[in-house]
DNA sequence: CGGCATCCGTGACGATACTG
DNA sequence: CAGTATCGTCACGGATGCCG
């Protein structure tokens, strides 16, 4: 009978305040988790709940939907034979980078305790490495700063790509069509990588990274 | 009988991922916004459940002792005759402050909507403020850049201040003791100073806000 | 009175089963 | 494949009680 069941009025800690703002929208569980992996790339549902174990079905599809009419996601059919839908990130939604930025480069620390029972996604690499590649010195940026290209990264865990040029840096699941360079290393390293206790040449000089690449972008990686 | 009920076993996102790690820490409602209350200096658990409209007894007890264990927060017990306790940021603890800073920025557009039910304290304008008195030209700061002093914000609402200089700047609830300056402003002009569409200089010429203060901070606020 | 602890009703969450 | 339905459990919010 009465199908508004679930209307879901928003549980909104009603302050004027642009943190406690932000917190109404993105504060529930694994909402911040959907959107690091939509950053990686428009996502099937079923994707979604592969690269993120432990979320239920049914919070799962709310959160995406709250997401939505949020218009931090938009779900988009692809064409056929594919047939299926998928959740892609908007403009609002990709501007929550610096916030998940900020986030791991508060929670790196904590990944120096390795749990068995931990789940690992080579991609969610990708964030807190992007400050780094975005970093490099060079004339290609938007500003005039930074290096551009394509970056591809490869772990044991699977591999990544990072895009870097004129505007925020992007990042994508899987392995990049043509890369301009590729970086072969494993999770601890790429962990000491973000965590800024180790640089791309030094991990090159001591064996524990290996950069393919003839380009500029390569050639600033090995620090050349 | 088994007294270990409430044994708190954390949730956990069990993902070796720096984000997940961070919220696994931050990410339980009202914690980020504890966080923000206790940036502006040390809190009894009273003040924090007063201007934490919404969040009931017994979660904040708990949510300030997961803070505790997780050395996010101590509690100190304040000399004689104020016999009470506060509690205050640890080093770990004010180290979030990129983190509401991001978020704030990423919220601030959903405060041109002012919902009659929204409770507001003055020192919530201090987070998005921060980036932009820190962002001032001049030779004061850490790095060489930056301005350096006391800043007092008077809004309707009430007064926080602001002290620029070496390392991170620190704001605090209500007036400050000696201020190099002092803004007079109401709180959508704060709002929109915050959210770049103006400039303390251009709302001191259109009478939006009052700077005082004769020191080298007080002129370039003025733009002078 | 400040600082919680306890109880209770409601809603959010997680696991599983089921359906178009 | 992409969710919806169901259900048990736990977290949350509100009120009240206790104890220094």
């Amino acid at each position: 009978m009465s199908r508004l069941r679930h209307m879901s009025r928003r549980r909104s800690y009603d302050q004027y305040c642009a943190t406690a703002r932000a917190l109404d929208a993105v504060g529930d569980r694994w909402t911040l988790l959907i959107v690091r992996e939509l950053l990686a790339g428009p996502r099937r549902y079923t994707d979604l709940h592969a690269d993120l174990p432990g979320v239920s079905t049914d919070v799962l599809a709310s959160r995406l939907k709250d997401m939505e009419r949020d218009e931090l996601a938009t779900r988009r059919r692809l064409p056929p034979p594919s047939a299926a839908y998928v959740y892609e990130l908007t403009e609002r939604g990709r501007g929550l980078l610096p916030v998940l930025t900020a986030l791991a480069e508060w929670g790196a620390p904590a990944l120096e305790e390795r749990r068995p029972t931990d789940a690992v996604r080579a991609h969610w690499f990708a964030v807190p490495l992007l400050p780094v590649l975005d970093g490099l010195p060079g004339p290609g940026g938007a500003d005039g700063y930074g290096q551009e290209g394509v970056v591809e990264v490869r772990l044991d865990e699977g591999a990544f790509h990072i895009r870097l040029g004129a505007g925020d840096p992007v990042y994508g699941d899987g392995p990049a069509e043509s890369p301009d360079a590729r970086l072969v290393l494993d999770a601890d390293t790429c962990r000491a990588l973000s965590g800024g206790e180790l640089t791309v040449g030094d991990g090159v000089r001591d064996g524990r990274i290996e950069v393919s690449g003839e380009g500029a972008l390569a050639k600033v990686l090995r620090g050349e």
